[in-house]
DNA sequence: CGACTATTTGAAGGGACTCAAGGCGTGTGG
DNA sequence: CCACACGCCTTGAGTCCCTTCAAATAGTCG
């Protein structure tokens, strides 16, 4: 899941701080440069006419984000935490083609790789039952997860979690509640998580009847 | 929506036909060739491993699956309808710089296509109550949709549909029976779906009340 | 015409949403 | 150092929507 070393000039470059709910860019605005995540998480918004807000992906420590696929940023990217990342300039996407020979299979990997969250979202989303949804989103983002000691340091509040999940917030925390008595998962402080189980989780993420775990 | 004539050699190559049901490639195989949609609907499938069967995307003629992002293909394709389309050879992902020095734009826009409607399940599937879910399906769905006389060939199943919006075929049924009692669509044949009001669709799709409709 | 699948409808049960309110943690300012 | 304020998390209660199971009807293909 981490691409360290993906692109050469990675670790020449100095790294920016944002600080957690700023915008690094908004949906509309003209790619003019990707943004390789050093550390911390990124959530990418959609947000509707009305108002509604939703998460469409959270991006991790190794993703590069803002992409030229097209002449405008196809989602707003926010801090989710504190962040540390680096800008890399981008040619206007007429010129795509000069941007791709540099490093044509670190373009195409990056894409993919952020093709791949949007994906998981929707395979998240479409399972029934918020069991299900939960165990299946915690699978997914514990691979980028930092780790100490077998404890996982889970960065984006429940808020967020429930954005992305297209739930409300009470049921994200009644949810995690429900894993937690199932013995499933600890959560010994806020935003530390500790997975007991991991095959009773992907059983549920899987759709197994919570009786039958 | 329909890049027409976004590669030059679409015209000069010979279709190939496809049965409904038929796979066209199947998750984990080597990418070796895309397939450009010439007429028909095609499904994109992901199976978990405990038989669970979804549906994360339906591709349009003048879509181009199965892009060498990686080595294997990232789902299954499946024909939703008969089909008509033609394949081009791939190179090999190392080589992935060949294929797109001829044509950079064009792949990188069927990329960003393919993309878009993996966001756009998404972003659907994260909406609040079937009615918002459907309303958002017809309304993502409706540009790609061959029309005649105002009245649109709405070619996938309603098990396909349900798959796509990760619930029950009975479901997806009383939701188009609700949008048609609420005179927003009207369907006057199997597979046959007007648009009666396009706003009252929004709206619904924002998720605004139906009883403000 | 017959078999099969897709769609439609009914009924019952449970799960998720909403509204409302209380506890915990964090950070800020006096 | 303490008090306070604010946001985040947690819990409760009621309602409605969605799911599931079951069965009937309509449409399609041979």
């Amino acid at each position: 899941m981490n691409h360290q070393g993906g692109l050469a000039y990675r670790d020449t470059s100095i790294a920016d701080l944002a600080r957690a709910g700023e915008t690094l860019f908004a949906e509309g605005d003209p790619c003019r440069r990707t943004i390789d995540i050093r550390s911390g998480v990124v959530r990418a918004v959609n947000h509707s006419c009305e108002g509604h807000r939703q998460i469409m992906a959270f991006f991790f420590p190794g993703d590069v984000i803002g992409l030229p696929l097209s002449n405008e940023h196809r989602y707003t990217a926010e801090a989710a935490t504190s962040l540390l990342y680096s800008r890399h300039p981008v040619l206007p996407f007429g010129n795509a083609s000069v941007q791709t020979i540099s490093d044509p299979r670190g373009l195409l990997l990056h894409v993919w790789q952020e093709e791949k969250r949007f994906m998981t979202r929707g395979l998240i989303l479409g399972r029934v039952g918020m069991l299900a949804r939960m165990s299946a989103f915690l699978i997914s983002v514990i691979p980028a997860l930092h780790r100490s000691v077998g404890l996982f340091d889970l960065p984006m509040s429940q808020n967020d979690i429930a954005s992305y999940l297209g739930t409300s917030p009470e049921t994200v925390c009644r949810t995690l509640r429900q894993l937690r008595e199932m013995q499933v998962i600890a959560m010994p402080r806020r935003g530390r998580l500790a997975i007991i189980s991991s095959q009773a989780l992907e059983l549920l993420a899987e759709g197994v009847e919570p009786s039958a775990v």
